[in-house]
DNA sequence: TTTAGCACTCAAAAGATTAGAGTGCTAAAA
DNA sequence: TTTTAGCACTCTAATCTTTTGAGTGCTAAA
């Protein structure tokens, strides 16, 4: 049962909240009431705030502090109190700018999302490359480089791109490689892994080898749940108070080192979330013990049913969420707008 | 001219250099005496140290504290006092076989460095990709994805692979484009970027713009002084007591998100020191303020006279000499092993 | 040349004092 | 009934003092 908040209840959780992300330190009842011009005496701030503990909004450090938002706060802050603000105009187009600027390449896409990101939100940023629901073949391609060794390039459905070095077993020249090439793109153009492993096995000793291996990296890339993981602003964290004190936060900052666990994270905001739903996921929300002082902000892009990532922010619970939300809608927007074009052959 | 030390001075001077990285704390003549069970007593201890001081090898944080080396200390240390010892058998193969069970790709390659340095000396790990001394053409595919987009692979002597999309002005099928690819093929291939920019215009259209993109790719792949910048290890250096302390260290760790400085120093590396060299760069020999603090150990790989690259570690000054100059050696000789292998097709 | 002995220094820890920011409560004012 | 002025009370943080002991440098004896 939700207890009910008088407007002048929300008004203040409001600017307490709002007052502490900015500041990072207890609010007093007098400095709200100077700070906004209040219409009423600090006294009465004080009873309101009593009330907000009450109700598990607000927190004393000690007896004699004032006041800092709960989990619970912050929750009621986001959901209910926050006015949901576009990005300026302005910025919007710097940014998407930069990315119609840079060359067509997902990889440095993700890259500069990563940096945006982090730079406009003063957080760490993490992005997922785009992952396909269902992987379908495009296209090998088979270029000798020195005697047996030979680049393998395939491509899928989509634009993800893996490179592979083999050795065979002797020199093989490169018109054999091409032609052995031709016949399996032809072949298997378009097919998902599931028609693919139906296939008969080849007569040619070379050809079936090489299809062995596409199965292989097929097999190897569906099995993944999301592409790989870029992620920028690590400094940004080093920098606040929090950070410096807390033996806490800088065990979060392990998990991002250790790739798996965010994927994983970030895979289930794939899951649950839709295109352009936002996900703001704040202290034990994470389920995640180390991130326990920590908050999310994360959303999932791409073109939906077809080619999906995820990408957010992650930083301290006394993160700006009223910068960091619109930047994140905007970002996975942008991105999704830009690989459904890239899709779309206009 | 440089002081002459007595074997007596260098022996103290060793274990105090020893002592400091292992504790951390001022070293005191006593502590030396039990620990290491000196035959003479303290107060001979301290009559060395004070020689010691004088030439300015050990500093005193203030009077009555014990000794820390110094800059001119710690190089003393490495290049007089320090026994260069092997990594020890067991874990060279552990790590080799890591190498060997990955599959044969750079990028991949490339973060094992990166992740085993980080983890083996505990201190921030640098690795800048393999990069040609001379970029010549070995071939180049094009691919298409949907509509006018076209997927571009450029692949150089030495295999580095670029990719890009492009966007062409109108559909091609994919026939045409291989026709395209095979004809640039053929001229192109072992061409340094000179040569190629000798070459006179193409009379197809397509084969124009692509031969045009190919020169700038080539270009640009010419300009960078090294390949991509994998590092890892950042939250090693988050525990160590003097980086929590000084700002200073926070800042160090800034100009690590700053590629561009970090890709100069280690081309500076590239430049200075023959392959299988070893540098060891201490505080100020940087030349960087900001690294004022910091100690860096740094090799060159590669096959000589073709494709290099540097790899090595950041630390605080006193990471541990003795646990990291054989590691770096030791990864970078590995690293130069692969490479060749993989060049000298055997 | 080495070392015992001792006076001296200084950082760090522990304690004591103070200042003041901020609260909660009560009782008066609106 | 709601608001607020007033005031006692609490508790941190800052400042200052004292104490402790680790460690030195120097001197003079071994």
């Amino acid at each position: 049962m939700m207890p009910v908040l008088s407007e002048r209840q929300k008004r203040i959780l409001l600017l307490v909240v709002r007052e502490y992300i900015e500041s990072g330190q207890p609010v007093a009842s007098q400095t709200l009431v100077r700070r906004y011009h209040l219409e009423f005496s600090p006294a009465t701030v004080r009873n309101e705030m009593a009330a907000l503990s009450e109700m598990g909004y607000l927190r004393q450090p000690h007896t004699s502090a004032g006041r800092v938002p709960t989990e619970e706060g912050y929750r009621f802050f986001v959901t209910h109190l926050m006015n949901q603000v576009e990005l300026p105009e302005e910025l919007q187009h710097t940014i998407t700018h930069q990315f119609y600027q840079s060359k067509a390449d997902v990889d440095e896409w993700m890259q500069l999302a990563a940096t945006i990101l982090a730079h406009q939100t003063r957080a760490v940023s993490l992005v997922t490359a785009p992952h396909p629901e269902q992987v379908r073949f495009k296209h090998v391609e088979l270029i000798s480089t020195q005697g047996r060794q030979v680049l393998m390039v395939l491509v899928i459905e989509g634009g993800e791109v893996s490179q592979q070095v083999l050795a065979l077993s002797e020199p093989v020249p490169q018109e054999r490689l091409s032609q052995v090439a031709q016949r399996l793109n032809q072949s298997l153009r378009g097919l998902t892994l599931e028609a693919i492993l139906n296939q008969p096995r080849r007569s040619d000793a070379l050809e079936q080898d090489i299809f062995t291996l596409i199965v292989q990296d097929l097999r190897r890339i569906a099995e993944q749940p999301a592409g790989e993981v870029y992620f920028d602003g690590l400094t940004n964290v080093l920098e606040s108070p929090e950070f410096i004190e807390s033996e806490e936060l800088r065990h979060a900052l392990r998990l991002l080192e250790e790739r798996t666990l965010l994927k994983n994270l970030l895979a289930r905001t794939v899951e649950q979330s839709h295109i352009g739903g936002l996900q703001v996921i704040i202290g034990s929300d994470a389920g995640w013990e180390e991130l326990r002082q920590c908050s999310m902000v994360l959303a999932r892009y791409g073109v939906p049913g077809m080619l999906t990532g995820a990408l957010g922010v992650l930083g301290p619970m006394r993160m700006s969420y009223a910068r960091t939300i619109p930047t994140v809608r905007f970002m996975a927007d942008l991105l999704s707008n830009l690989f459904n074009e890239q899709m779309s052959n206009l």
